[in-house]
DNA sequence: TACGCGTGGGT
DNA sequence: TACCCAAGCGT
């Protein structure tokens, strides 16, 4: 090996290595050799059908493996075919995925399935195109899926691959476009056992190329790494500029009337669409939780529900994009249960019903102190 | 092209 | 504690 593995061509703007089909094979025995020694073991990759990769595919969109392996496993148990999730409601299909976060993922997949069921004899997709018109899979979703499931020669991009790619090729943010890391992709793509390369590249970007302290003493790219020849392979691995944070201050009250809590579903549009949630208060600057006369006309607006007095429980903290919320919750008993009163979707629910509804993530924190009867 | 979308793990 | 970040997609 020389110096000059890692130099660039100036006119196409790779690395000069990247044309010799010697170095490329030497490249890819180096990736295929270390992906069959430290090849994680995830469920997704023990039996392999186009139903059960596709649902690990939507899963694993921007969400760490290891927080989807429970999901995953729960998920096939309840909707083990493509012909029962379409089967399924849209609201069990949320409780199953409760937690997950961007529920737009689950409802896309539930639609696709259906779609699937519908229009296509329950056959899945087995070409990019095709895969690509159902809601929830782009690109990236597509080629995973194919390639995985069926060891159809498709190239990948996504986090773990692009922080590699951008890596071995020192290119910054810029540079590094996503149209120049799939030409990259494509041009280090083997002909034969696609699933095993895509999940090596994978497994390389995940284990050993973090964000942060990449592991090079451990990796076996590094002669063709320009981070690495660099000295500064750390520098590549994050790229977005910080975005700046909005804090908000919200109120969420459980309102208990004869063993019916107020419960409202999110409609299309906001937040959480699909969710249940507790009856929540947006508060200005000028509002304080502290003057109780005044939430307590905000609910009654809110919610078409007097309260008379509250006690306070824990406050929580939660992020939605760019908004920092911080969410005080009180517990209040209501006045009456006339349900003519209610206003803006809200409804009495038996607090039986709270096990199966799919709850936001601080309502559910909070059905589990009405369930224990306390707070952790 | 850039932003909205949720949550939990890691540091 | 308060960030950063994650097997992206849709608009």
């Amino acid at each position: 090996m020389t110096d000059s593995t890692t130099a660039v061509d100036a006119a196409s703007g790779s690395p000069s290595w990247l044309a010799d089909a010697r170095q490329r094979g030497s490249f890819r025995r180096a990736v295929r050799r270390w992906y069959a020694r430290h090849r994680r073991d995830l469920p997704w990759r023990r039996h392999r059908s186009l139903y059960r990769v596709w649902v690990s595919e939507i899963m694993l969109q921007q969400t760490q493996a290891a927080t989807v392996v429970p999901y995953y496993q729960r998920f096939l148990k309840s909707f083990p075919s493509v012909r029962r999730l379409a089967l399924a409601d849209e609201e069990q299909v949320l409780r199953a995925w409760e937690g997950l976060g961007y529920y737009r993922r689950a409802r896309n997949l539930h639609q696709a399935a259906k779609q699937v069921v519908r229009d296509l004899q329950g056959r899945i997709p087995r070409t990019r195109e095709q895969l690509q018109a159902l809601p929830g899979i782009g690109r990236y979703t597509a080629a995973a899926i194919l390639s995985f499931a069926l060891d159809q020669p498709h190239a990948i991009l996504e986090a773990n691959t692009r922080r590699l790619y951008r890596r071995l090729l020192a290119a910054s943010s810029e540079a590094g476009s996503d149209r120049s890391l799939w030409a990259f992709a494509e041009t280090l793509l083997p002909r034969v056992r696609i699933a095993d390369w895509n999940d090596a590249l994978i497994d390389l970007g995940a284990t050993l190329c973090s964000p942060r302290q990449p592991q090079c003493s451990r990796c076996p790219l590094t002669r063709w790494c320009g981070a690495f020849t660099s000295g500064d392979a750390e520098s590549f691995g994050t790229a977005k500029p910080a975005t700046e944070t909005t804090p908000l201050e919200e109120l969420a009250i459980i309102v208990e009337s004869g063993g019916k809590v107020l419960l409202r579903e999110r409609r299309e549009g906001e937040w959480w669409s699909g969710l249940w949630d507790f009856p929540r208060i947006r508060l200005s600057d000028a509002e304080s939780a502290a003057d109780f006369d005044r939430l307590r006309s905000r609910f009654l607006q809110e919610t078409g529900i007097e309260i008379d007095t509250a006690v306070s429980l824990p406050t929580l903290r939660h992020s939605v994009t760019r908004y920092h919320i911080r969410l005080q919750c009180l517990r209040a008993e209501a006045d009456n249960r006339t349900d003519d009163r209610l206003r803006n979707g809200y409804r009495w629910i038996d607090r039986e019903q709270l096990e199966r509804l799919p709850l936001t993530a601080t309502a559910r924190k909070m059905a589990q102190w009405l369930s224990t009867g306390g707070v952790d």
